[in-house]
DNA sequence: TAAGTTTGTCTAGCGAATAAACAAAGATTA
DNA sequence: TAATCTTTGTTTATTCGCTAGACAAACTTA
């Protein structure tokens, strides 16, 4: 018979304290065992016990004590960051952006390669050539690289394998697969607008929200929906593709078979659509951006237009989630001076009070990094949460 | 200092254990102990121990011997479905319908009363009369009634307020304060489409989904959405507003200041107000289906219509959430024979791949039973997951 | 200098789960 | 029919993690 679900015992309640302690140490370092005993609730003799076991685990150290505060002085904890390092991959559809980080998310090492054929074994190859960059930059440490993550534009299975990269070409590519067999190390493969939710909610704007949608806007549209803190991703793990909700009943026919899809209206491919009836030839955001700056009054007009049509959507949204805030995201957030006021502007107008009145509007705070940071949070999560890490012998 | 998050402790796992095996017996009685520990890996002697424990609650009870299968017969257990009832209720536009149910949810009595008046404390007398009539037709018990809980349709906050009831003309009533400082059991008021989606999780269509979105198909549009196996209800409890999502951009507009809300199309008031149109004077559901029914092509289309604009919502449903099942409930259900091609004609042709392929359609199964029967599982939810349940004195 | 405070460790004890022994009750087989 | 094997359910001894409280160390305050 197969078993049903978790059962609880006394060692599910170990590793679930010592995830606890880790947690508190990761959100409030420098930290003294007692206010971990304070601020959990566990016994003082419990967390000095845990706490010793995550100093022979490497993962945390002491660091001098602090000020006294009428007593001893307390010894202060600070994670051991440099236990091990994350590679963290955002694949676009031009270029490819990889940064290394240590176990707190900070950047020690970034790279860029462009490239224009989308061949898959040659951008596989250019990948390979990132990530072995990055890892050749990772100083010597007790795990290593723990994970590699990559954010792609495309559906993903739960399974990390992409159905469908459209604006790649790309369809059935198992990447996960294809890089744990030639990295050996935890890969995770997550769809781009997802990774970049998880991003601005755990280093971006959306640190205190534990309801946050995050719309990437680029060539199309993406979402990823943060619900109760946690990423959701639907039965196989194509949860939100709102660029394909239809916003206009009979509207243009959609390459993916719908009509009248919100990126058809609120994409970059639509402003550049519609800068190219407006006379603009062979035209650019930044184009566009620069234009409006000096006052041209069409180009103006064109980046509030795609803002208004992304605020029916985003209202939309705040009337589907009830959300704490709705993040915008991805290469056309460069135009947040134009887009932000005019999406405003249609949500005051048309969202229900008692939606509106909840929720806040933002720009992502981490701008082109919201991916390649969201994909870093999944490495490291990834990496404490699993059970017996050992570390490696050099 | 404020504490962070559970710590977990033995009396968590015992507590947790416990609900494990009351939940086994809950969903796979008549069951043996040896098989419950077999099902949920917990050891025998820790099964039953937490048996008797749960025998002397009078939660459950042993009922004769099973069928041996080579060796000693095992002694059956079931769950006292009668050591107390809920009192459930769907409040509506135009009714009252409640129910009384037993532990598992089984329907002993059941009234309703037809209203016109919608002022808020003559619904109330009604509704105090309602549950005393269910309350008397109790039979006595350990626990007497368990819970009374309510759906109503309108916006709900987390605390039971109705913030507003369109359809009633209700504005912030405190409903389930009123209700517990009246009758003092616990009070449960929830919105009609959200009960509706357990209801059918629970008991109905939706038993093995646990990404399950629930249309409801009145007046107006309401959704419910369980997500991994539970409600979602957004930061304060208004999430599922999709009646009020934008399918038409320039679209009328809809007294929720919004404009092309999904509602405005494919509701029964949009029903009713194409059939005036379209020449049926003061008609009605029921009589647009048997008008259908005798092959009036007018009627016919006017239904499929209705269809054809829910399938552009449901459509846009399964791109955002990847649900496993989407369930048609309400009132419009009734014609579903009209509806349901309509919807998945619109689906078929339009829905993405991926998602349609995973999304099965369905009506729902409870029929105008949805709502209580989900507010029942919600009182029996609370009820069996309530710390420290002491029987009631007599 | 003495008393009070805060931090962190240590020890004894508790309680819940587990493994294993055991008893009860039936099936199977010679 | 008797002996053996199976399955169920209880009991017992053991393990392990948490807790309370004692204690020592280190510091502040009067």
């Amino acid at each position: 018979m197969s078993r049903l679900s978790q059962t609880w015992n006394q060692h599910v309640v170990k590793k679930e304290n010592k995830a606890l302690v880790l947690k508190t140490i990761q959100e409030r370092a420098p930290i003294s065992r007692a206010t971990i005993a304070n601020v959990t609730g566990l016994n003082k003799g419990t967390v000095s016990s845990l706490v010793s076991e995550l100093i022979d685990e490497k993962l945390i150290h002491e660091s001098g004590t602090g000020k006294s505060s009428g007593g001893r002085r307390p010894v202060m904890l600070l994670l051991n960051e440099t236990a091990g390092f994350t590679i963290s991959v955002d694949l676009g559809v031009k270029s490819i952006l990889g940064v290394l980080t240590d176990l707190r998310g900070n950047i020690l090492s970034e790279k860029k390669i462009r490239f224009s054929q989308e061949d898959f074994d040659e951008v596989l190859a250019l990948l390979y050539q990132l990530i072995d960059g990055l890892k050749n930059d990772a100083p010597e440490s007790e795990y290593g690289i723990v994970g590699i993550g990559i954010g792609v534009p495309g559906v993903v299975t739960t399974e990390g394998e992409i159905l469908l990269a459209p604006n790649l070409g790309w369809k059935k590519v198992p990447l996960q697969k294809i890089l744990f067999d030639h990295y050996n190390v935890p890969v995770t493969v997550e769809n781009e607008a997802n990774a970049g939710a998880y991003g601005e909610k755990v280093y971006g704007v959306g640190q205190m929200s534990s309801e946050l949608i995050y719309t990437s806007i680029s060539i199309g549209i993406g979402v990823g929906l943060i619900l109760e803190g946690k990423l959701y991703k639907g039965l196989r793990g194509f949860s939100g593709e709102l660029g394909h909700m239809t916003i206009e009943k009979d509207g243009a026919d959609c390459r993916c078979g719908n009509q009248g899809c919100w990126e058809l209206y609120a994409s970059e491919q639509a402003l550049l659509d519609q800068a190219e009836e407006a006379g603009f030839k062979d035209t650019t955001v930044d184009h566009l951006i620069e234009a409006a700056d000096q006052g041209d009054a069409k180009a103006i007009q064109l980046l509030e237009n795609v803002g208004d049509y992304l605020g029916v959507g985003i209202t939309n949204i705040i009337h589907i989630f009830n959300p704490e805030q709705v993040v915008v995201g991805n290469t056309l957030r460069q135009a947040e001076k134009y887009i932000m006021p005019a999406i405003e502007k249609r949500i005051e107008k048309n969202a229900i009070g008692f939606n509106k009145n909840d929720v806040q509007l933002n720009v992502a705070k981490l701008k082109n990094h919201s991916t390649v940071m969201g994909m870093a949070a999944f490495n490291i999560e990834k990496f404490f949460t699993e059970t017996g890490n050992e570390p490696i012998m050099h």
